[in-house]
DNA sequence: GCTAATTTTAGAACTCCTCTAAAGTATTGA
DNA sequence: TCAATACTTTAGAGGAGTTCTAAAATTAGC
């Protein structure tokens, strides 16, 4: 329980949601997040699970990227209509997204950026708050 | 150019953007910019044309509303897979998303939110920070 | 008006995602 | 350990939202 601490977590994390932990959850499991902070289109999950000799189908991608959601594993982030990414960073962050490839990265911890949070109106709480940081090519 | 003012502000923003002011422009920019600050998904706007008796097919709704955004008379704005509105109000402001319901609604302008922005990669610019604080009921 | 350029349109097509029902796998309890 | 039960996976169909296409209509410039 030292290198392989994340994956013990998994299971642990899995079994709390009420979720099995079948061959296709803990293989997907290992590919996010053993690998670092990572984010992900649930095709791009579905080809790299192939390609490592995976066999899951897309309709099991989606779902488990969003059971893992839902356990608190993974955190979504839609960026543009059609352009959803799973972030295994589950903690408080915000993204940079670059409109000209696509791609979507964390912002370091230090670089704040949210000061005062609006109150919330009446009869609602404050899920979470996302804030995307949206980047050109400089001209 | 006092009462219809915004409606003809936008003929000249058509003109320079280079965009015709066709029938279905100009109705559609007078149903979105006519009524105060509004958060329409095409669709919506698809169907409120034509109950005001506005012919008009939805790839032009579609076509006009990026347009619009393009020429900076509107923003877009994505709160979840598939579901992205178009937003009036341009100015610099954020926004409440009720995840039960699916509305969308301005942050006051003087409920800060955003503090410190974090340096923009090198090579890149930041085009727009885009906040959404997501709403749920409380329980 | 006439001509050229732009715009609109209906419908097909596309992408991303969810659903369905059947087959497969994990868990439970005897 | 083995059946009975509950959950999971799967391929493919289906659906929502959006974009594309090519032809018809409109607009602008002369």
């Amino acid at each position: 329980m030292t290198a392989a601490r994340p994956f013990a977590d998994v299971l642990q994390r899995l079994r709390s949601a009420g979720l099995r932990p079948t061959r296709q959850r803990l293989a997907l499991a290992k590919l996010l997040l053993e690998n670092g902070d990572r984010h992900v289109t649930a095709e791009q999950l579905h080809s790299e699970a192939r390609q490592a000799s995976i066999p899951v189908s897309l309709a099991t991608v989606y779902n488990t990227l969003h059971q893992f959601t839902d356990a608190g594993l993974l955190r979504e982030v839609v960026v543009a209509p059609g352009r959803s990414y799973f972030d295994t960073n589950t903690g408080d962050h915000h993204h940079f997204f670059y409109e000209e490839s696509g791609r979507l990265e964390d912002i370091p911890g230090d670089q704040v950026v949210v000061g005062a949070l609006p109150a919330a109106p009446s009869g609602t709480t404050i899920r979470r708050v996302d804030v995307i940081v949206r980047l050109g090519e400089r001209e």
